[in-house]
DNA sequence: ATGACTCTTCAAAAGAGA
């Protein structure tokens, strides 16, 4: 079992290389941010044509998320983040697929910090290690997937001297980061590859992609009822070099079907 | 320290992204 996790920056104007990239990869379970297109301008058709239903939450212009199964079993939880009537923005959607629970988010990003933006960012944040919370209590297995718009250590930036007053960097947005994986969660692809750089995004400036000036900002969260099926997870690196290339590459764990029970 | 690029929209300039 294959989930991904990748934000397209435009699903309409990203399609052809989206499509490109499922047939290539073919995970199970996709999730999706920054649709950028609303709730009725989702390609849908061009979606199951590839394999996939999908569950969506649009919204005009920005943000947006999504869930693709290749099989017809997406039992949508909820489309909203609790906590915040008030909230407009379209940045979560949970669905039980096969098991497994599967939250798909899109973190605000935050800047110019300090001000609203960086505000909203920190209620979100709480907002979203509430849910998490919850969701851990319920001792099911849970797959929080998306963009965190946090670089969880200097590991996970080119430079961070240049990242420290950004707040996707900032002590605070790092520390809601740390506090929430020590509810009990497993940041996958540092389970695996505790010491190397990897890098999820490349912004569009200066070459940033060409001189691997990068940042892991995507992430995978494993609760202690599925991380021990954690077999592989990685960066389909090369998509970001594609042309008309999303700024973020896709991320993936690979899922054994069983645990070895040792007892 | 700036600005580099690319997306979106009552469709030209502007906001957002990270």
């Amino acid at each position: 079992m294959r989930i991904a996790t990748y934000n397209v920056n435009g699903v309409n104007g990203r399609l052809p290389v989206l499509l490109r990239w499922l047939e290539q990869t073919a995970p199970d379970i996709v999730c999706l941010q920054e649709l950028k297109a609303p709730q009725e301008k989702f390609p849908e058709k061009a979606i199951l044509e590839a394999g996939y239903h999908a569950i969506w939450n649009g919204q005009k212009s920005w943000n947006g998320v999504a869930i693709l199964s290749r099989l017809d079993n997406i039992q949508e939880v909820r489309r909203t983040l609790p906590g915040d009537e008030e909230d407009t923005h379209s940045r979560y959607i949970e669905a039980i697929i096969d098991g497994i629970l599967v939250g798909c988010l899109y973190l605000p990003n935050g800047n110019p910090a300090p001000g609203p933006k960086f505000d909203y960012k920190l209620s979100w944040f709480e907002r979203f290690k509430t849910h998490a919370a919850y969701l851990l209590s319920e001792e099911v297995p849970v797959v929080l997937a998306g963009d965190y718009n946090v670089m969880p250590t200097e590991l996970d930036v080119y430079k961070p001297e240049r990242w420290l007053d950004d707040a996707l960097f900032r002590p605070e947005t790092r520390e809601a980061y740390k506090t929430l994986v020590d509810q009990g969660w497993t940041d996958a692809l540092r389970k695996l590859y505790p010491d190397e750089v990897i890098y999820t995004f490349w912004d569009y400036f200066r070459n940033a992609y060409g001189r691997n000036a990068g940042l892991r900002i995507d992430h995978f969260l494993l609760s202690p009822q599925i991380a021990p099926r954690l077999k592989a997870a990685g960066v389909d690196r090369d998509v970001r070099g594609w042309e008309k290339s999303s700024d973020h590459a896709p991320v993936w764990v690979e899922l054994s079907a069983l645990v070895w029970n040792s007892s």
